[in-house]
DNA sequence: TTCGTGACCAGAATGCTAGATTGGTCACCA
DNA sequence: TGGTGACCAATCTAGCATTCTGGTCACGAA
């Protein structure tokens, strides 16, 4: 039963994240996405507890693929673990996953009143971005600058991350930048800003370190499913 | 009598900018500023052609004090002149100015629709954070590093400083920094990220770095006071 | 003649109410 | 036992009447 729960939630969150880009999150009801998965609305309760948490979900669910995808290309290549090509591979992906980029570029268009629920906050804390175990990581393998402990980015490793995304909306047009040379720009910055001059073999800390973006990924995955699911 | 309109803009400004500051942009009329500033509301309109000029020059006049403030230190110490060092200054002036820190933070509270008006465009453009000239000078005087263009710094250097500005209002209250060290984070960054490891001297480009910001702040200062002053 | 003023106006903002919408529940059904 | 949709309270919307306010300009003072 559980792969039919699964696949039925899948459904559900596809709707959902399909009626969220198009219509923007106000618009979107609760009976239109049962409607259209369909499903009662009631069977959409017993996934999540709210429209917030479903919303949620929708973002849950992309953030664990994004994961996904930066953890294979951590087990393909050791160097992507280093901080300036994490973060770019995580700028890249994020603005190519049109969810994700609304939530990251506080795109108020789409998220209206999302913007502002608390049920969002897990998804741009700072834990998303660079989680303790992934920098105590970089800093025990040299990886970052001499000197440099893993709390000391807590301020400025978001901030600067942040101002590339925050931005987008401002931007104007006359910036003709693609995706990849903006990101450039922001590995450029970290990759100054936070790593050694010389950097050591990654090869030791990759697995552990994919490791740790699996384990994110599952997490996320965990909370897309609602706590309604269970065993 | 342009001595008399210029104390006259002035006493208007104190005004406008007062309530600004404790009753947000949206709350503020012309006819509350006339009578506390004890002048007609037609004289307003002698000054300023609209309300939204009108809180343009309030801010203009803040960045034209800061940008003196900016010039007088690179006078009193050369140093001042390197890019992190100024973008260190500029913080710190703008937050510790409330109109510039709601400018800059885009504090909605205050500003309301005055946010996404176009007279506020040049408050926050590039050009006030680093004109080309500036930036020209530092490249000649190898203040910048090797290869590195003025042009090159146009997308991430505004970026990089937007990101300190605007995740201000989006900071936990865990997060205990004061002004002065977040004003560091962000020199640090810029200065690995954009100069040279070995500084040369900055004594011979000091003069016209200050000039450059006095023009800046003059610019600013002729904005504040309307066009409907004239000679 | 020049500068300053405030009564005046059109259009925008606000308050209000009636009616429609919608998140969430739960008694019932397959 | 898992799923459903009629139902309800609370919120949101539409439409209108009223107030408010940015901006103008004819007039008066100096």
């Amino acid at each position: 039963m559980r792969g039919d729960q699964s696949g039925r939630a899948d459904r559900i969150l596809d709707v959902a994240k399909d009626l969220l880009l198009r219509w923007g999150y106000r618009r979107v009801t609760i009976d239109e996405i049962a409607k259209r998965a369909g499903v009662g609305k009631g069977t959409i309760y017993l996934h999540w507890r709210t429209r917030e948490e479903l919303f949620f979900a929708v973002g849950a669910r992309e953030a664990a693929a994004m994961l996904d995808a930066v953890a294979a290309a951590m087990r393909a290549d050791a160097g992507e673990i280093r901080l300036h090509r994490y973060m770019r591979r995580f700028f890249l992906e994020a603005m190519r996953r049109p969810v994700l980029r609304a939530i990251f570029t506080r795109d108020a268009e789409t998220l209206d009143k999302f913007l502002s629920s608390p049920a969002r906050q897990p998804l741009q804390g700072a834990k998303l971005l660079a989680s303790h175990d992934y920098l105590g990581l970089l800093a025990e393998h040299g990886l970052l600058r001499e000197g440099l402990r893993p709390e000391d980015l807590d301020y400025p490793l978001p901030t600067i991350v942040f101002g590339f995304f925050a931005i987008e909306p401002l931007l104007p047009a006359e910036v003709t930048l693609g995706p990849e040379e903006k990101a450039d720009h922001l590995a450029d910055t970290l990759r100054r800003t936070f790593e050694p001059a010389r950097p050591p073999d990654c090869e030791p800390a990759a697995e552990r370190a994919a490791e740790i973006f699996e384990r994110l990924s599952r997490e996320f995955g965990d909370a897309a499913y609602g706590g309604n699911d269970g065993s």
